[in-house]
This record gives C-alpha cells, sequence and structure tokens, in this order.
DNA sequence: CTAGAACCTCAACAAAGGTTAAGGTCAAGC
DNA sequence: GCTTGACCTTAACCTTTGTTGAGGTTCTAG
C-alpha cells in the first residue's frame, strides 16, 4: 500500500471494482459489453487506463437514471477514445440524459397526480379513468381498443 | 357478440385480455405468479370473475410506478379474496404506491439536480462529487469505502 | 356435424444485467 | 522458492416479465 506512487498509471481490475464500488464481475461484464477497455499485461491481466473510473461513474450515474447500457455504451461510443473524456463530453452527455430523467420525472409526477385524484373516487370501475389511459398508453400500434371496458358496478 | 347479457357473469381468458389491453399470455403469466385466479369449466377452461379486471388495472397501474410484481402480488394477497377489491381496498393500495412513487420521483429529481449542478464543473473527477455519494449510495453494508477515490487530475 | 376460433399444457426462448463455479495461471511477500 | 491472494476464461446460472411454439382439446356458428 506504500509503493504505488510512480507507476499507478495503470490498475488492475480489482483495484478498479474497488474504487467505483462495484463487483470484479461486474467490471468484466463491462468490458465484454464494450462499455469500457483495457490493455493487457505480459501474463494477460488487465490494466486499465484511469480514464476508466470516470467512465464507470458516468455508467453509474446513467444506470441510476434508468438508462439502459446499451444506450450508455453507444454514449459512451462517441466520446473520444483512448483518452479520460473531458469535462466537455461529460456536458454533453449529462445534459443529454437530463432530458430523459425530466422526462421520467414528468411520467411519474403525472402518474402520482392521476393516482391522488382517482383515490376515493371508486374510478377503477369506470372506463374514463386518466389512470386506464394515461397520455402515453394510447400509442396506435396496438390492436384495437386499450380501455377497460367495465360496463357495471 | 349478441347473446352476452344475462349470464356473463364469468369471463373467459380471451375476453379478460382484450378489455385490459394485455395479451392471454400475460393472464396466464399472472395467474402462475398468484396474482390473479379462475375457477374452469367442465372442459378445462378458465373463467375469471369480473374481479379480475379491477384487478388488473390495480396491477397494470403499481407496474408504472416500478413496483415489481411479487411486491403487487403480496399487496394483492391482503385485500378480501373471492370478491372484487372495494373502494377503500384501493385507496389503501394506492396510497401505499403513491408514496413509493414520491419516493422514486424525489430520487430521480435530486439525481437531475445534483446532475445539473455538476454539468460544466468537472467534479466527476472529484471524489467529493455529490453524484459520488448520493444521499442512499452509502446505506451501510457495503465493504468498506464506497466513494471512489481519484486523487489527481 | 363439422370447421375454425379459442382454449389447454408444457417447454423453450428472450433480453437485461449480472453472479457463481470450475479449473487453471500470475504475482508478490516471507 | 513457495504459498497465497488476485487474476484468467468459459460456461452455467439467476431474476424478472413475459412471448412463442408444439401438440392436443373445446366451443360455437353455420
Amino acid at each position: 500500500m506504500a509503493e504505488k506512487g510512480a507507476l499507478q498509471r495503470y490498475l488492475s481490475v480489482g483495484e478498479v471494482a474497488k474504487r467505483c464500488g462495484i463487483a470484479v464481475s461486474a467490471v468484466h461484464f463491462y468490458e465484454r459489453k464494450g462499455l469500457i477497455s483495457s490493455i493487457r499485461t505480459d501474463g494477460n491481466q488487465r490494466r486499465f487506463h484511469r480514464g476508466v473510473l470516470r467512465k464507470l461513474a458516468i455508467i453509474k450515474v446513467a444506470q441510476k437514471t434508468g438508462i439502459p447500457l446499451s444506450e450508455i455504451g453507444a454514449a459512451l461510443d462517441k466520446l473520444p477514445r483512448n483518452t479520460v473524456p473531458t469535462v466537455k463530453d461529460w456536458e454533453d452527455l449529462s445534459s443529454q440524459w437530463r432530458d430523459d430523467l425530466n422526462e421520467r420525472i414528468d411520467q411519474l409526477t403525472r402518474l402520482r397526480d392521476q393516482l391522488g385524484q382517482c383515490i376515493g373516487c371508486g374510478c377503477l370501475s369506470i372506463s374514463a379513468c386518466p389512470l386506464y389511459n394515461p397520455n402515453d398508453a394510447l400509442g396506435g400500434d396496438g390492436p384495437g381498443a386499450r380501455l377497460l371496458e367495465l360496463e357495471d358496478e
């Protein structure tokens, strides 16, 4: 733990995992999926450039917003390779993801408000209940009617 | 389509599926998972009580809030069996789920705001960045440090 | 009565996001 | 120079939420 100073330019998979608070298997997984990359030592062990830490941080943040790994990977692919992502890169990504986040927050908020309106009104039995037909559910590709058609009670 | 009147007390799986806007296979699935139940005809076909429609409506709403089926099932289990869920039942469920929703909305909102704060600040390389340690991430059961410990750049 | 639509079961597959195990190698401290 | 912990690969497994298909039965309309 005392002699890492000068040559600490590359990180082993275990170090990366510990620093990011994720499992080694997850690091392997992300590499298999092409989200991150590494070089190998003579002994075939992975060595990661420090930039991978920032990428993993980005991955974790994006996952919390609900963005699937495939999409995260696509976004990371657009970053200049072989360098640590710059602040500008991060800006671009995060502003895009912020839009996604806002949209999801809006959706959940709408849902919550509709839930509130329906409490006590018994409207779950009425076909006009907004919860049966929230703004996004009647997209237009489904087969015919989407609404529940309860006609009694 | 014209002679359903009097005996329309039970619904076939296809009717249920169509009315709820879900696939027959999904209805089967929910039954296998114990979320709904049915009786059988002499010919071994499912017949559903009308109450299943309200249950399925509840399931769909709850799923949109991000609640897993297992939890929805547990909540439904607490409802009085063999009847259509009452307005009171629905009130209880929806107010609980509204709390869940609020919590998730709060989380996403915090995340979004932190994302905003971090844009342009480059703090993804600084261990004090709130995105590295959002309110809920340092729960206390993980192995040691959770923060990224980037000490350079 | 018969054809076709709707139903039945059971098993396999899917995709996302990983984890676990088996069997073997590498590297670092004593 | 040996032991031990970290690492390697491949493959299988896991959970969730269903869908698809095969092979067979039932129901309903004409």
